[in-house]
DNA sequence: TATGAATGAGGCTTCATTCAT
DNA sequence: AATGAATGAAGCCTCATTCAT
């Protein structure tokens, strides 16, 4: 009895989905140097079936937060149509940034450590969310809002920064530390 | 016969500044979770001599910063006689922090990394750094030159993280950003 | 194609059984302080497998012995129903024990040391030799062969600590001496 | 000014005093395994001056009891002497002999662990107790008091063993198990 | 494909012992 | 004779990674 087609892909694709899932919330309880073996209890497979799916770490990494930086990523022309000004435009597309990056409590810290591991996932940044940014910060530029010098990367990279958060450096207080970094790239007037 | 008063503290005493100055240059190299023998190995010496000068790595981590924070400390009530104005102290003195901090690549990781192990390092910020800049906002609050609600620990922490730096952000890049967060706390007039 | 049920399980346990043996081994030769590292060697596996099977020391201890205890308790009601007199039981009770015993010298070093770390084997002793024993010292007591006052566990650990053999006295001394002692438990008539 | 004769050897003596009482309380509260630091410490020594007394481990435990065993030897001619029987000199004896062994925890387990760095307490007690506790027994024999078979050193290690104490043996149990050993050394009339 | 047992490198820490002063 | 800083071997344990089933 021939079995239907893409009925094997259908659960591959599943366990593949399971140990994104258990992946994103180890990496919250534990930060992306989680023992992989606490990933797959926690999705219920067995080590072997993530390393099959993601060969290294950052390739794991990589996808929990691939579909995150699309959809941020996808943002950033929408507020650009809806905002009064493109600077506007911006602040609303950091606050969305923000929200992301302390919800991922690793994920800043994984990006600001430098972890040659992780290029895959700045590589990702690169393709997509800088591009984004850029074409907010362009049409800032455009309407004489944004102070000269300030470029897409850096920026990002300084709003990650900002959002490695600790005890005493908590979530309100990343959003006004990048609330006052972006009033810093406001040109005067 | 009197030993030499001293002889053997001395050695001592040069035993444990070679292992700090190893110790800093293998955080630069690979953070401040390196291993502690390769430490021993940088400084000649064993591992069971940094055990006996440094029990926790955090008493390490301490030390190797605690001159320099203490230097920067310093800096802050002299910068502020010497300045037209308490912003312009509050600047030369991010400048000298962000100076220390770019320069020591593992200690701002360090003070974002949430380890509860490096709460000593965390707790010398605290106690001598922090009321170093409370002094200088203070002042520009003062002088009407200050956004309303920037406090010194959460000022200092944002500094300490944009001057997290890596291949494509690089010292020039935190000084920029870092200049951008200030403009973003001055008053507009 | 299903995988031949349990053939990974088997092997698994073959596994098991041969660090079991090596240890028993080992516990012979070097104590039960042995390091781990003799054992996985003596076993033929990697010390990962040993810290798999069992997480702490005591673990390992008390699966090696556990066996030979069970073995041991069950012999208490045997010998009760197939001798001559109670006493008579536990004199032939004692002899097994003490047979077990001396041929496992790192056990009663082991139960002798305090060590707090080996309190699960000290609870399987309690949960399962003691009852055993205790049904016998009742039945001497019912038989008014017994002195006044010998309670199970204290007369169990004199007669461990009694097997405890070195260089210069070796199992027939222990059995003369457990000998000695029961013979000092006999009510005199 | 020519320094007294024997000042040095007068300190140099009070020094190894000071060791062996250290030695004394740490092996109580650790046993003969406490690390040769912590003696140190307690003694306000350096560990150099412990090496340089005792250059062995079982050297220093050795002198550690040696005092008491002497003392323990001695008492044998006297009770031999005052008591109305023989045997009731050998009960005698061996409850001092389990109160020194139960007041100094370390030294049963020392003496059963067959650590071959003990020989020289082994050899000690081989040379003074022994002989004295044979003593006893001999007379036990000439009295007609004594069961065939037992001889002194193999007693001794029987009580040493007897004597081992732990959370639930404790040194009642201990002085009621040797009295029972002893009962049963005792010859039927 | 999925599994998870097995491996063993690698980091941590303690402490016996030496030796220059 | 006394000191105690320094050494490094030795044990512990974790976890990334492989591979037979």
């Amino acid at each position: 009895m021939p079995e239907p087609v893409g009925v094997r892909q259908a659960q591959a694709q599943r366990t593949r989905s399971g140990v994104l899932s258990a992946a994103s919330a180890v990496f919250v309880d534990q930060g992306v140097q989680a023992p992989i073996r606490d990933i797959a209890e926690r999705a219920g497979v067995g080590v072997g079936t993530i390393y099959r799916n993601f060969p290294t770490r950052a390739d794991l990494v990589t996808a929990v937060y691939r579909h995150q930086i699309d959809t941020c990523t996808a943002l950033a022309p929408r507020l650009l149509e809806e905002s009064a000004s493109p600077f506007t435009a911006l602040t609303r597309w950091a606050d969305a940034f923000v929200e992301f990056l302390v919800t991922k409590h690793g994920l800043s810290a994984a990006l600001g450590s430098g972890d040659p591991g992780l290029e895959k996932l700045h590589a990702l940044m690169l393709d997509t969310l800088v591009p984004a940014c850029a074409t907010l910060l362009d049409a800032c530029a455009d309407a004489d809002e944004l102070s000269p010098g300030i470029t897409a990367y850096t920026l990002m990279r300084a709003i990650g920064n900002l959002c490695i958060t600790g005890p005493d450096y908590d979530r309100d207080d990343a959003e006004h530390m990048v609330a006052t970094l972006l009033a810093g790239c406001r040109r005067e007037a």
